[in-house]
DNA sequence: CTTCTGACCAAAATTCTAATTTGGTCACTC
DNA sequence: GAGTGACCAAATTAGAATTTTGGTCAGAAG
């Protein structure tokens, strides 16, 4: 069995440098310093390799998430820190960002059906835990799987397309969006009025 | 002048057909009538006279989203029917769709920078939108410009990508996302506890 | 037997080159 | 001055030649 884990960690290491495409069987097995023919013996294709790797990505993904958990927090601050442990793990984790990189640059159907699997896992993870939040007591009900999935993607939309483009944000910045957007919601309650700043009533 | 409109009608109609790289200067020349040095009367380049057009198409998304707007309606309800307009509208408009498409399939850069400078309009359209609306009180106070994105990025993604795959929904249902994510927020209110539709208070 | 190897193959990708097409120009016509 | 279209360098395409790749399998190793 330490052959497999071998080849499990070379094909980690081809593809977190090479991307799908730009890594070969061969060059797996060389790194492996097993045969080629040794690989088939585990997996039945290259793309059966790559997506078992991608299991233990999106089981790390998890962890990144549950890591930033505070015990005992509020419900909400704890999802934002969570969200923004997604994003940065996407920057941490060398195969995820080569992933996207080889997507982007070569729009590699593996790697793009890849990322796939791995957002479609997270979204719903994310939504389980938005529906222990309904059940809790502290979550509107909703679609939570719509709502998982909303809250991912903008996120990292606004990491990946309107930070470079119009300014850094800071993180408080983007807390404060998260929670005036998606937790107290943009409407201004009445009662609001005179906390949110304004000295006076008269409006024009 | 009616030379140079001739020139712009050639050319809407041979972008929207054929994308950015598939209109050739030749080909407009011939569908306008007139020669292919003509059109370097009016426009310095391929490139200046496809944002010329984008200009059009910027203006024409605009006249979508107020068109959707109902005087004297809730300001949110008329927000909502506005995206909603603004998501018909890529799919409706011919040029628009077509710049997908190409982005998508041979990722030329021109498109993918002309739809980047539509995106950027409509954010800036929709932040003053909303802006407006803190103005009168209605919205709270927050960095609209981020708001905005924000929300235009979520409905393209949950159109785009999420019910195609998971199952297609209704306006309803968007417009329940919409009110209970973005509008009220996720908090749940103690007080809206009974009116969530849960018989009795009692929790697991 | 099972475990593993590496030469081998068809198919896919890449490279090289010739031929075509394209955006843009400009001497010329009207 | 407004408009034309032959013309050009540069980019794109076409397609054959070559290399690389995923996957196989007869046989070595144990």
């Amino acid at each position: 069995m330490i052959m497999r884990d071998r080849i499990e960690e070379a094909a980690k290491r081809a593809f977190s440098e090479f991307g799908y495409k730009g890594t070969t069987m061969d060059q797996i097995a060389r790194l492996a310093g097993v045969s080629k023919g040794a690989i088939y013996l585990h997996f039945p294709s290259k793309e059966a390799l790559f997506q078992h790797m991608l299991r233990d990505v999106i089981a790390k993904v998890r962890e990144a998430f549950e890591a930033a958990q505070v015990e005992g927090d509020d419900y909400f601050r704890n999802l934002e820190r969570g969200l923004r442990a997604l994003m940065q793990f996407r920057g941490d984790h060398a195969m995820l960002s080569k992933l996207v990189q080889e997507v982007r640059q070569f729009g590699t159907a593996e790697a793009r059906a890849g990322l796939q699997e791995i957002e479609g896992a997270v979204v719903d993870y994310l939504a389980r835990h938005l529906q222990r939040g309904v059940e809790l007591g502290v979550v509107r009900r909703c679609r939570v799987d719509l709502v998982a999935f909303v809250l991912l993607r903008a996120y990292t939309a606004v990491l990946r397309d309107f930070s470079p483009a119009r300014g850094p944000l800071s993180e408080e910045d983007l807390y404060q969006l998260f929670i005036s957007v998606f937790v107290d919601g943009l409407r201004l309650k009445e009662r609001e009025t005179a906390a949110e700043g304004r000295p006076t009533g008269e409006g024009g």
